[in-house]
DNA sequence: TTATTATTGCAACTTAATCGCAATAATAAT
DNA sequence: ATTATTATTGCGATTAAGTTGCAATAATAA
């Protein structure tokens, strides 16, 4: 399917740069100032996702979060930094720290979604 | 708030005691013999979260499955082991690799839900 | 300018999980 | 053994996140 650019997937895109955290549709949608459909939104971010511009986090509140790929390496593992929760702003944020891990034998390993929950530096 | 032991939360815990895996409020009902309902379930799971005899994990679904602690340590970090989710035959078990980390300066990590993908030992 | 089809809005739907409340039953008190 | 206390349960309603079908709209190609 060919792209088309749309007056939504900037605003998307442009609220989600604006940011340096990851946010909810729900947050995107109150960032934006035009009107978007909330099933627009989630479209437009899994599209998104799937041209690995934006990566999602499912955070440990089982809701989606959505961040620009800054640095990711398109490699087998693109998305392969830590995540951060806040407790207390409850605020999603990519870390630097790469995930490193052994698994048993015979066991291979796609993708990985980790989140560490804690204070950030604003809140503790 | 006291205990009392009942017919369900032995249904509950002897279910996932069975089991070498992490399992849904689903999972268990399907496997148990007693009807119990879904919403007294999802107490009795909490119940034993805070009680430390179980630990929940929020997957890549958005899900909660729920694992009996069986070496999990009393300390700070209860559930420092990384989880894997097959993602052919759906599984989610505890791994015995611990999580190790590091988050830049003050920030406070109390708790972690790291899940890696891909595929178990059988389906691969 | 017209044709093609990706995108959108809307409403309906699905699923997971929680909550209020009255009825039930495990345990303590008598 | 009987009664009192209150933790637990079932039920129905509710919340919330996310998805889907479909017809209308609009970006891009022809
Ligand atoms: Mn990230
Ligand atoms: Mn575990
Ligand atoms: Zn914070
Ligand atoms: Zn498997």
């Amino acid at each position: 399917m060919k792209r088309r650019s749309t007056p939504t997937k900037e605003a998307v895109i442009s609220v989600l740069n604006a940011s340096n955290k990851a946010m909810s549709q729900d947050a995107i949608e109150h960032k934006i100032e035009i009107e978007i459909d909330r099933a627009t939104i989630y479209r437009v971010l899994n599209q998104f996702c799937e041209d690995g511009i934006v990566h999602k986090i499912i955070a440990d509140d089982g809701k989606q979060y959505f961040a620009i790929c800054k640095k990711c390496d398109d490699q087998k593992l693109p998305d392969n930094h830590f995540h951060f929760r806040c407790s207390s702003c409850q605020t999603i944020e990519c870390l630097p720290a790469l995930v490193h891990f052994s698994v048993p034998e015979s066991y291979k390993v796609e993708r990985f979604n980790c989140i560490l929950i804690g204070k950030c530096k604003d809140c503790s």
